[in-house]
RNA sequence: GCGCCUGUAGCUCAACGGAAGAGCAACGGCCUUCUAAGCCGUAGGUUGAAGGUUCGAGUCCUUCCAGGCGUACCA
């Protein structure tokens, strides 16, 4: 049985006899317009020198409707044509739900390419904040949804363990443990990392054998800053998981310098004459791929930037055999962008290869008012303070409604307040309440296969129409690495099938009617558990 | 100054260049029946402004206006 959209293509492309279009077919959002529409005729009219009107009635007369596959073929609008999906076809589908189960929904448009996507790689200097709650959601679902685009997707998390920031870390941890312990003489750095969570890490903390307390040595700020980045990261981990977003890898920057991969970048760039020096550092010349100027790789004082080893990063992830890399950063790493974009173009890596998606700023409202955050001086709303109070499920649901472009005000009261009318509970109710049908139904011996011909209503319809848009709701995801039409779909669905339920009792004293009604309840909780799961929500069997 | 994001219903936000939508809030109805965390109904709009491209613009281009973020030899 060939694909829907194939289907129309092919009889399309047949009544057309060898012009060469792309035939785009939609979801029209209004339902009055069918299950499936085309603009062909808008984009032939040109060059066949007709309005669209005419043709697209040329190609409807031509248009040989096959039942199994569609009950009409209309114009519309000035030149639309809108194609109804048949009883039959309709039918056929709920069945081939139930025998696909997980399946229904994956395409294959991603052709087993190796996808890496970077996300949260948060600086191991304290909890995790808001922003990287959002990555993280986002991050973990699009692998998800890419995977089951056909693509193979793994996620990797950037641990930025070295440099002076582990330094300044360490400095602090020292200095609260100088405190605790009574230590004279040992101020708190001006610039250091004043978050509460410092005092639990350095309680916790044993100095070298060796420390001088009138003399720290770099080696001393170095050896608490890493004791404090495994207990942040081994949080923030942990965090993490309870957030359903388990990471296939950490991968450190320690590792990069150790294995001077940045050092073989830089003579990689410097080989093809992309560097310089001024005033003692060593330049990139990024403006030649657009950046706003040239780019810094090692200080005058011979230190590599943030800049250098993150190149050695990515340069890493392609000779892993990566095809296609796409990091979410958060809004002040925009700048950013074009120098990357830069660098990997100069180690000849097409632009199309490296994806940056910003995950844009999240602000908290609480008292219906922003909640001020500054890391600085540690007033902070961590990602552990927001699953504390929201939840897991309603905390991804939130943020994924939203495209990652759009700022987002996350109102806390009312995300715990109006707990029970949370668009997420809404479709988790549904499913819920069909686990609930089906546990019923076993109870009055309701069991067999369907006999699918029995289901007549308008509802019963309304709602497999539905079903039948998910897999293009995916793939679309999928192209557009975005999640938002989603959960708006899940929504639809859910009050597709509340509505069906409300108006048509599943479990009757007609047990054949029932097997259909149920039948079709089951298709419904795959999608939704298919849908849920992509975004990394759970599909409660009771509420 | 320059760069990026945003501006759509009272609020939060959708809408591959295709035929303006949802949820919440408001108002009025529906539980002897498989979960009322549900359903039905009412109301709500010059898509920030003005031009342009197009058969067609919330969407693309230009110029404004408003809000946010960024603009390091920090990460």
């Amino acid at each position: 049985m060939k694909n829907i959209k194939e289907h129309i293509q092919e009889a399309i492309s047949s009544s057309l006899a060898g012009l060469d279009v792309k035939i785009g077919l939609e979801n029209p959002r209004n339902p009055e317009h069918g299950d499936l529409s085309t603009n062909i005729a808008f984009l032939l009219a040109k060059r066949l020198k007709s309005s669209p009107r005419k043709i697209a009635e040329e190609i409807c007369r031509a248009f040989k409707v096959d039942s199994d596959y569609l009950e009409r073929v209309e114009t519309a609008g000035a030149g639309f044509i809108n194609f109804t999906f048949s009883r039959a076809y309709l039918l056929r589908l709920a069945a081939e739900i139930l025998t696909a189960g997980e399946n229904y929904g994956r395409c294959d448009i991603g052709k087993g390419k190796r996808v890496n996507l970077e996300f949260v790689s948060a600086n191991p200097t304290g909890p995790l904040n808001i922003v990287s709650a959002r990555a993280a959601a986002l991050g973990d679902s699009l692998k998800r949804i890419l995977n089951a685009c056909g693509y193979r997707a793994e996620s990797e998390f950037y641990v930025n363990d070295a440099g002076m920031q582990i330094e300044k870390l360490g400095e602090s941890v020292i200095a609260r443990y100088a405190e605790l312990n009574s230590i004279e003489g040992i101020e708190f750095p001006e610039d250091g990392y004043k978050g509460e969570y410092i005092y639990r890490i350095a309680k916790k903390y044993t100095p070298t054998q060796t420390v001088n307390w009138n003399k720290l040595t770099e080696q001393d700020r170095n050896h608490a800053g890493l004791f404090a980045v495994r207990d942040n990261i081994k949080f923030q981990d942990y965090i993490l998981r309870r957030f359903s977003v388990i990471f296939d890898r950490w991968y450190f920057e320690s590792l990069v310098r150790v294995y001077k991969k940045h050092i073989e970048v830089s003579y990689a760039l410097m080989n093809k004459g992309l560097t310089f020096e001024k005033d003692g550092a060593t330049y990139f010349k990024s403006t030649i791929w657009g950046d706003d100027e040239d780019r810094v790789l090692w200080t005058s004082d011979g230190r590599p930037t943030y800049f250098l080893p993150d190149i050695a990063y990515h340069q890493d992830k392609y000779d892993r055999d990566f095809e296609w890399l796409i990091d979410i950063w958060g809004p002040d790493h925009h700048g950013y962008i074009p120098r990357m974009k830069a660098a990997l173009q100069a180690l000849e890596h097409p632009p199309e290869t490296f994806t940056v998606i910003i995950a844009q700023q999240v602000n908290l409202i609480r008292g219906g008012e922003k909640v001020t955050m500054s890391k600085r001086a540690g007033e902070m709303v961590t990602m552990d303070d927001l699953l504390e109070e929201v939840g897991v499920d309603a905390a991804r649901f939130f943020f994924l409604q939203r495209k990652a472009s759009a700022h987002l005000d996350f109102d806390l009261d009312l995300a715990v307040k109006e707990t029970e009318e949370n668009p997420v509970f809404y479709v988790q109710y549904a499913h819920a309440r069909i686990c609930s049908i089906e546990r019923f139904a076993e109870g009055e011996g309701v069991s067999g296969e369907p006999d699918w011909d029995l289901l007549k209503e308008k509802e019963a319809f309304d709602l497999m129409r539905k079903l039948a848009q998910y897999p293009m709701v995916v793939e679309s995801c999928g192209r557009n690495l975005e999640t938002p039409r989603i959960t708006m779909y899940l929504g639809e669905l859910a009050y597709s099938f509340h509505r069906f339920y409300q108006k048509h009792r599943v479990v009757t004293g007609d047990k054949e009617l029932s097997a259909a009604r149920l039948g079709l309840c089951r298709a419904v909780k795959i999608v939704l558990f298919n849908g849920l799961d992509l975004l990394g929500v759970s599909a409660p069997e009771r509420m």
